[in-house]
This record gives structure tokens, sequence and C-alpha cells, in this order.
DNA sequence: GCCAACGTTGGC
DNA sequence: GCCAACGTTGGC
């Protein structure tokens, strides 16, 4: 059982869209360290932390689960996709990505600030300076800590 | 909106 | 294979 952390920003792909859709497809990532996680290393039932990014505030906001193993993102063969790259193609697809699951939104939304005033956080690569994967492992005593904070008020 | 930090591209 | 130029991410 492995540990992520997934970005998403809010206002794109929150976590209220994931609760109301149960599972999405984790299209568009175009940056090969996240695409190789997602493909060589998720495997179904693993855990994620669903983090908005670029949030008022940004933080994590809640739970999710990988429940389908990596498949061809085809939004980089589609032109009028955002996600569009040229150097795609069904032959040589170049990028992929997971499916995840719905499973909580926290009770009390954790901000980036919150996570950074925890010692015992201090080295998780998401709070490390000019980090900016936006798919990342996560420690299971992180993610422990984390799931525990989100159930008392900051 | 700014900008630091980082990743990618492409010329050489 | 180097590295400058450019594009993107994401906190603030």
């Amino acid at each position: 059982m492995s540990y992520w952390l997934m970005k998403s920003e809010p206002y794109s792909y929150s976590i209220q869209d994931l609760k109301r859709d149960k599972r999405a497809f984790w299209d568009g990532v175009r940056n090969y360290q996240a695409r190789n996680f997602m493909i060589q290393d998720m495997k179904i039932r693993d855990k994620v932390l669903f983090y908005h990014s670029n949030g008022k505030p940004s933080g994590i906001a809640g739970l999710a689960r990988i429940c389908k193993k990596a498949e061809v993102d085809k939004t980089a063969f589609d032109k009028k996709s955002k996600y569009y790259d040229q150097k795609a193609s069904p032959e040589n697809p170049r990028w992929k990505a997971v499916t995840v699951e719905f499973v909580q939104i926290f009770p009390h939304f954790i901000s980036l600030s919150d996570l950074r005033k925890e010692k015992t956080l201090k080295d998780m690569l998401l709070l490390k300076k000019g980090q900016r994967l936006s798919i990342m492992p996560v420690k299971k005593k992180d993610y422990d800590y984390i799931v525990k904070m989100s159930k008392k008020q900051m």
C-alpha cells in the first residue's frame, strides 16, 4: 500500500466535483515524474490526499483512492483540448493517467500554513522549497498524521 | 498579477 | 551533452 498527494486547482476540478462524480480520470498530467508515479508505482486501493492548489487558501481538502490503473490519456491527441500535445499520438501515446475515486471531504480543511506549523511534517515533499510536482509520494506516518489533523479543529 | 523555481526544448 | 530561452507551476 502506497500513499500519495495529488494536486488539483479547485476552480478546474475540486474534491466537491469528485464527490459528485464518484470517480475521475486524472487526465492532463504533462510532467514525466508525475506520469511515472501513475504508471509505475500507483496500485489500486492506494490512498490519496486530495490537495487544492492555487486555492484560497491552498491545502488538503480530503481523501481519494486509486481505483483503476493508468490508461492512455486521450486528451493529448485532441487538438481542442488544453492538454493537447503534438508529440503524442495513438501509436505513441506518451501520457497515461489513473482513475481515482472519492473517499471523503475532510471535516476541517488543512491549509498549507497549518501543515507548515507541524514539526512532524517538516520533511514532507510538499513543504520543500521550489517543489512543484502535481503528484508526489507521501509517507504513511505523514498521511496518518494529516488524517488525524483533519478530525480536529485547528 | 508577480515572480521564483523548475522543466522542457532546441540550437550548437 | 551543454545551456540559454522559454513556458509552467503555484504561493503569495
